[in-house]
DNA sequence: TAAAAGTTAAAACAACTGTTTTAAACGATA
DNA sequence: TATCGTTTAAAACAGTTGTTTTAACTTTTA
């Protein structure tokens, strides 16, 4: 293991201590996953001793979910602000809805951004069952759905309600593919700009829905 | 950590020693991930000796690479096969095809199946790292992505070829959601029939395709 | 200013880890 | 049946791990 030196200390400042080890263990384990990043590396990382984190935190488990816990709301309200601010415009189509909601989010995984990084280990360890993800699922990201449930209804009022849950999954689906695989879609279309796919991934989800919302079109 | 009795081996016969650990490795790798699972653990439920991971792949590294490769090669041609069959018969529509392939994918996330896990692990793995993901995603999914988008051109000659992929992409974020995170769907539509959700998927995939092949309607 | 509280750090601890070593046991062959 | 090749298994190895212990140091409080 390559010696790390600390990179979260701010020469001739006093750095809260909890606030480096925080912030070490989001770079590292949104690199390597929980299990690879030894309390030693996340230390030597914050520049502290190794028994800080069972003092401040009361264990690397711990840590781990401060973690999470101070990412995860962020990221869920920069959300619904959104959602706020583009249906507060007038005359707003579902097209600008889902352009605005989906555009941070890839832009986030393009530029490497933190806040990307920590839903791409959240999806990780909600597969793993690491964590409680009826916290994060229900709790937080419910309260996500259900708003993008009620204004995609106002959009498209021909939508059974029953079926808007689902709608939004779905448009959750569209948008964690790329999120979860860009370096995938950046090799297989190098020529691919962040415009064109958000151009198709509007369009495809647009369709989707109010292809949804008009009568059965199926039977042949 | 609980005692693992030996729960591959079978009473009376002869079971080879390579397979009893990839079975194991299966069984254990896609509960706890690979770093969760040590050797002694493995080697415990396999019945054999911890000595025999390095004897017959060369180390733990190995045996989950063998693992995957004996997994996944099957399944890609299991979809594969699964696409000849619809094609094959006679007027044949764009739902046809979309539930012909969906549907076994979720049936096996639902029956807890062992070729769902290892999807699962997969997409950890692509996530952490930890695989050489040109491996899977380019030489082998890479196939059956191009044959679908093959046959969704076939089916609905309207799209632009240049976008295929993407929409291919698209399908597969539609498929992929419900799959990783069916616990969740459980949960939160307890009355969910898998019916209803592959009606759902189905049709909003469809209508997504469908809609992306037509003249942009955006213009408002 | 002294005492109490908080923080830091090194050493220690007990357990775990994958791999290697070594020799016994087993199976195949002449 | 003896020899050779393969397989098995226990012990050993060297390293890593999160947590605890202990005491020195620093800051706060009265």
């Amino acid at each position: 293991m390559e010696q790390t030196k600390p990179i979260f200390t701010q020469e001739g400042h006093k750095e809260d201590v909890k606030n480096r080890l925080l912030d070490a263990a989001e770079a590292l384990f949104c690199e390597k996953g929980f299990d690879r990043v030894s309390v030693r590396e996340l230390t030597a990382a914050a520049g502290c001793n190794v028994a800080a984190v069972n003092y401040y935190f009361g264990g690397k488990d711990k840590l781990y979910a401060e973690m999470f816990r101070r990412q995860f709301g962020t990221m869920i309200q920069r959300n619904l602000d959104v959602i706020e601010r583009v249906m507060s415009q007038p005359g707003v189509a579902l097209e600008d809805l889902l352009r605005a909601v989906m555009k941070p989010l890839i832009r986030r995984v393009i530029e490497n951004e933190t806040g990307g990084k920590v839903i791409r280990l959240l999806v990780r360890e909600i597969l793993n069952r690491q964590i409680d993800r009826e916290l994060f699922a229900r709790d937080m990201k419910g309260q996500l759905f259900a708003r993008l449930g009620r204004v995609i209804l106002q959009l498209v009022p021909d939508i059974d309600p029953d079926r808007i849950l689902l709608v939004v999954l779905s448009f959750d689906g569209a948008i964690l593919h790329p999120f979860l695989f860009m370096e995938f879609y950046q090799e297989i279309m190098p020529d691919l700009t962040i415009d064109d796919l958000l151009d198709h991934m509007v369009r495809f989800v647009a369709a989707g829905i109010r292809g949804y919302a008009k009568p059965n079109q199926e039977g042949n």
